[in-house]
DNA sequence: TATACTAAGATAGTAATACTATTATATTTG
DNA sequence: CAAATATAATAGTATTACTATCTTAGTATA
């Protein structure tokens, strides 16, 4: 990743966290380890307990940090939207035709991750892995209203948006750019999952082909041929 | 809903409850304030012992019914994947024009849900609710590919199956025609979340623009124009 | 150098959850 | 009427998701 973003810290919305993670070497060791555990246990069987044995800390030591496991979720889907926002923007910022624009985007937020040594306490394609299969338990709750009045969901719902605008560049005609966006965002998510564990319910098996289907599924959307 | 119908038993994995609900008196109230109680609650606050108070009836026995709330999630799940597979049968069986019957199809799967007065401990309008915020959580699981391997998402693997002919019925040169019916079932879902929860987040607002979004974004996948 | 402040660790305790096991009672059926 | 079955009642366990308090270690400051 480029040195420009290397200087860059993502800034997460203060109410998520009871004192900042980034902050202290324990508030990065719970991040850290936070994701291998929750990767490897899933997000129902992680406790700050488990957390706690783990990096030879104590649970009311991370109480210190999040109120709950659920805010520490928070912090890290905030946290990977940011990242994700950054690379959209670092990559499309100097492309002038809007078409060229929209596909390059749509690749961003479609591809697989790689590893990104900025941030060496986070794991990007383990957290990547983690926004797959967690990200809709953070906002399918009965709080989630609540949540997203006190702005829990801002760094997503920016990321959306940019790509909404960008849909909208390439045609102003067309009736569901945030739909779309939001379809695209989503649906990118979801088919990772079905190539993992429904693979009969996804034809995106091969590396870029969940890539190659959004990107085929936007612009036939769009009635803009993709490479126009 | 047609006579048809009524006559007909949905018939869900034996292996998802340890007794038929559907064979008695109490399974059928755990059933249908099953259903009142994970809506109201949420998933995550709903217990088998909050059910037992208000069905007049003892935790333990809801035991002999269910080993625990994510087996009725399955089963609640399941039903509700199989009843919307028989209005999709039911609705496009008759019509021969492959356009026509796919978008029929879109119809159904995307429409909103009227009750239906077939079944009458349950409530399909809530049902639908508890489908668009709590579905993903019954596969977003450490066990999924056990739980996979034994059949418990054969219904929704079955529906996804049929729409997936049918696109490929229109187009059968189209690369993604299972991608497309499971973003089709999950993004619905999706934008009926969003439409309650994230207005900015999509364009669905009004009745039908969830179908009508669809509509256009499968046969513009396609290159069919959907009136052909 | 004493003091003061802060971060973190240790310990204890509580209410609720997610069950299991056992026994008792009521209802159905043969 | 007896036997079988379904349900209810009660009790008990391990774990979860915390809160509260107290101690200790390290750093900052006057």
């Amino acid at each position: 990743m480029d040195r420009l973003l290397r200087s860059i810290k993502i800034e997460i919305n203060e109410k998520i966290y009871k004192k900042d993670p980034q902050s202290s070497d324990l508030g990065k060791k719970i991040i850290e380890h936070g994701i291998l555990m929750i990767h490897e246990l899933g997000f129902e069987d992680f406790t700050f307990k488990k957390l706690g044995v783990q990096i030879g800390s104590n649970e009311s030591s991370i109480y210190r940090y999040f109120e709950n496991k659920h805010k520490l979720l928070l912090y890290l889907t905030s946290w990977y939207w940011g990242w994700l926002e950054y690379q959209l923007v670092f990559s499309t910022n100097s492309i002038q035709d809007n078409t060229h624009k929209l596909k390059k985007a749509i690749e961003v937020v479609t591809r697989e991750i790689e590893e990104d040594s900025s941030f060496t306490y986070i794991n990007e394609v383990l957290l990547n892995k983690i926004i797959i299969n967690e990200y809709s338990k953070s906002y399918l709750t009965k709080e989630v209203d609540k949540e997203n009045k006190e702005g829990y969901f801002t760094i997503y719902k920016r990321l959306a948006d940019r790509l909404s605008k960008m849909i909208k560049m390439v045609n102003p005609e067309y009736s569901f750019p945030t739909s779309l966006a939001s379809t695209l965002l989503e649906g990118s998510l979801h088919q990772y999952f079905l190539r993992d564990h429904f693979t009969s319910l996804t034809e995106c098996k091969e590396l870029s082909s969940v890539t190659l289907y959004f990107t085929d599924l936007v612009f036939n959307s769009l009635n803009i041929k993709k490479n126009g």
